[in-house]
DNA sequence: TAAAAGTAGTTGAAAGTTCAACTTTGTCAC
DNA sequence: GTGACAAAGTTGAACTTTCAACTACTTTTA
């Protein structure tokens, strides 16, 4: 990305920065306060996904990677993080007999429980503090951009 | 935030749902992807927005504690990571006179070499990865959307 | 069918962040 | 003034995340 404008750069305009900053600002405090909220449950955001995600898997269990990509965590922070969601008693690990360089997370009972317990909370913290704010045009609008955006990141991959 | 809810969770309908996923999937990616475009000139997003908040401010410098709530960290975070920019040679502590409990942080030189050599291609990143995307109608929804969010955040903050 | 290349997952060290305790100074009430 | 409380900022320890290297296994290819 170094050096890709010989030209004059495109700054933004004060509408283009209004929305810009406002957006990221929310966005950070928005994603405090939902951490916060969860933490009544002993669970960051980053867990409860993770079990969110294996708790709608096929035998509530998933493989290390695939669960690394539906939970957007790298592999080795999944894995850091399951050593210690294993020790919590949420999830256990299990050998993949296909493959045997594989692992599952499996979900145990503690863990589901654990979700469950925090899920009706999560949900009314979702809506309280952003969706409860969005017009049905308002949802529509946000679910097209942000698809846009998607697309584009795919389009166009940051280096590395 | 626990136990709030002895009643029928309120869960999010296909539209919400739909909302709320586009919206913090792609923010995460586009956060991800900023971040990765600014890697290119050694600068994280977090020390990015220090030193644009310093190159604002009068003189170049700011007390710690208004430099933390400007740029959104906490004021431990903030000493800790000032102490390694420091290192980097792009900011300087100085004694606050007026209040000898304080500190002032300056940018240098160096510091100001640093944000606008890489000013253009942060800004050009994100036009590309967000705001070209956005027609002006889509900016002035979303300004109104994260406006809301923010207002409601503050009449209702998270405990702690 | 054996070497080469790729995939799954883990690991330890380094870097970054949080948390609570702490020091120093300022402010306010009396 | 002095005692109590609050504010500015730092610190070290604990914890989390990243990064690069590594093991073990699978797939490809010639």
């Amino acid at each position: 990305m170094a050096g890709q404008n010989a030209t004059t750069p495109r700054w933004l305009n004060a509408a283009e920065m209004k929305a810009w900053r406002r957006y990221i600002i929310a966005s950070r405090r928005l994603l405090e306060a939902l951490d916060l909220d969860l933490a009544s449950h002993e669970l960051s955001m980053a867990d409860y996904e993770v079990l969110a995600q294996l708790s709608d898997a096929p035998e509530r269990k998933m493989r290390m990677s695939e669960l690394a990509d539906v939970a957007m965590l790298s592999r080795s922070r999944l894995s850091h993080r399951i050593k210690v969601m294993e020790k919590a008693g949420w999830v256990k690990r299990e050998a993949c007999p296909e493959d045997k360089r594989g692992f599952f997370a499996v979900m145990t009972a503690k863990g589901w429980k654990a979700i469950v317990g925090a899920a009706p909370d999560h949900v009314e913290s979702v809506r309280t503090r952003f969706v409860d704010h969005l017009t049905k045009e308002d949802q529509r609008v946000l679910s097209e951009i942000f698809e846009r955006v998607t697309q584009s990141l795919k389009a166009n991959p940051p280096a590395e």
